[in-house]
Formats: C-alpha cells, structure tokens, sequence
DNA sequence: GATTGCTCTTGAACCTTCCA
DNA sequence: TGGAAGGTTCAAGAGCAATC
C-alpha cells in the first residue's frame, strides 16, 4: 500500500531539508537524510530515503538548494597539482604551509568513520588538529587497512586509534575487524584501540534515537548475545555534540607547551617561505 | 574447504507502478 | 495525465552463516 504525500507535506519535508543543508554544508545526501530522520521528518525506511534523494534532486534543480552545498565524496577526478609559474608556487608553498604539530607530541591519533555521512561533519576538527581521518565505508579493505598500518609503524610511537560507528551488529563487528587487520598488519607497533561513538554511555546520557537491530543482519545473534540492545546510528548524534566528542578524543592528546613551540616555530617558517617567494618574482 | 547468498557503506540513474 | 513512489542496478571492498 503506497501511502501519498500532500504538497503541503512535501513542503514542509523541503523547509526540513534546506534548513539541514543550510545548517551542515556541504553534507551528503545521506547526511541529510539522517538528519531529517533525526528530527522526525521521515521514517527510517529504504523508500524514505529515496524520498529525501528525490527532494533534494528537485531543490538544487529550482535552485533551493546550491549544486556544491551537497557533497559526494565517492567519486572525484584526478588531476595533477599544477601553477602558471614557479612563482605562483613559491606563494602557494608559503600559504597553505603548516607545520606537523604532532611532531613534537609523545602520541599520534588517527580516526577511522564508518561512513560518509560522519565524515562531513567531523573533518572541520580533524583538518585543524591535524588528525588523519579515515573512511571506511563499512568494513575496512585489506588495502586500506595495510596502509593505515604502515603509517602507524612508522610513526615510532603509540598511537591512539578511534573509532565513530553505528551501535549495530555490522558497526561492532567492522571495528573488530579493523583492530585485527591493523594488530595483524603492525604487529610491532603500539596501538591503543578506542569507539568514540556510538557508546552504549551515549546512547543513555543523550537519550539518542534507537532502531529494532535488523534481523537479516547474520551478525544479529552475537549482537544480542552480547547484551547490546537495539541499534543505534552514529548519525542520530547531533553534529555539534559529535565535533565535541571528536575534538576532546584528539586534544587530549596534545601537550599545550610543545603545541604553542610548534606554532611559534611555524610562523618563522612561513615567514622564512614567503621571503623566498618574494625573492622569486624580483629576479 | 569451497561456494552461495545474504549483510554493510555511498550516490545516482532509469524505468515502472500507482494514485489523485 | 502528472507526479509521487517503488524497484533495480552499478561501482568496490569486506564479513558471516549455511550448504555442498
């Protein structure tokens, strides 16, 4: 039975939607779907989310919605960094130029997401404390995995890797499998493994939506077994809360004193580059 | 032990079905 | 008949359980 929508329904999942775009651009269709899922606009359904797809569609093409405020993050294209000359490089060199702060901290930290839809959110946090953050879209690839380890070990140091997934039987069990893929791949290597989000403390404290746990999942009886209750989504965090937590995982780690050195030791080093670049355009 | 068929992640296109 | 809703497919990487 295909229940129909009025307009003025429509309409007021449209208002929904531009707010939520407004409030998290650029953010990806699925980000947006869960957020209107959070608020209550929609259900948690496969034809419900192709609802939001079909709406969104319709907004950016009535120019409701920007084209660039929606993000995709699963296809890009390759193009080689180039500059019309060496002196555009010198000054693009000496601007975007930062130094590694956590050259000078006893831990690295590195973030893994389960999904696109998170990454939106929490890369503003990681770009500016410097903290790899990694996709996984579901389980990690051998590939992906054997990089992160690589990068890891080579650190020479503990490192600190976190977690941010869905509370769900596939969400446990694809960070499971990234702890043993990276334990496996840096077996030498001082890993210390943590979840963010989503904890069953979160679940409690931030009284976050939960869903019945999917039945056809296979790894629904362990799940249960392990005492878990229903499934949550990461997404089901409100973004300010989720940047928090995020943000209070990775500055924990920083000593405040090698971090002021770092800066200090930077700005000179900008300085320095962009003196280079002037000497550049006067020959 | 190998194979099969299900599960998860993401965004989009295209076609069909159904209802007001 | 227009438009909303549903079905299916594609890409890529993986895990788990049942069956052969």
């Amino acid at each position: 039975m295909r229940v129909r929508s009025t307009q003025a329904q429509l309409r007021e999942l449209d208002d929904v939607i531009i707010q939520v775009v407004e409030d998290n651009a650029p953010i990806t269709l699925r980000g947006v779907y869960y957020r209107v899922l959070s608020v209550g606009a929609v259900a948690k359904t496969e034809p419900a989310y192709r609802k939001v797809g079909r709406e969104v569609k319709r907004l950016r093409e009535t120019g409701d919605i920007a084209y660039e405020d929606i993000a995709d993050g699963t296809r890009w294209t390759i193009q080689p960094q180039t500059y019309d000359s060496a002196q555009e490089a010198a000054r693009n060199t000496a601007a975007v130029y930062r130094r590694n702060l956590w050259l000078d901290q006893p831990d690295g930290v590195m973030i893994f997401t389960e999904k696109d839809a998170i990454t939106g959110v929490v890369k503003g946090v990681t770009r500016e404390l410097q903290v790899p953050l990694g996709i996984l879209r579901g389980y990690s690839s051998l590939t992906f995995a054997h990089s992160a380890a690589v990068s890891i070990t080579a650190q020479d140091k503990p490192v600190y890797v976190y977690h941010l997934g869905d509370h769900d039987p596939s969400g446990i069990d694809a960070w499971r499998d990234l702890r043993d893929k990276l334990t496996e791949f840096a077996p030498d290597a001082d890993i210390v493994f943590d979840r963010l989000a989503v904890t069953e403390e979160q679940i409690t404290e931030l009284e976050l939506p939960t869903r019945p746990t999917k039945r056809t999942d296979t790894r629904t009886a362990g799940f249960e077994a392990a005492g878990y209750g229903e499934s949550v989504e990461v997404d089901a965090i409100p973004p300010d809360i989720l940047r928090r937590i995020v943000r209070d995982g990775i500055e924990q780690h920083i000593d405040p004193r090698a971090l002021r050195l770092s800066k200090r030791v930077e700005r000179r080093e900008r300085q320095s580059l962009f003196e280079l670049a002037a000497e550049f355009e006067e020959e």
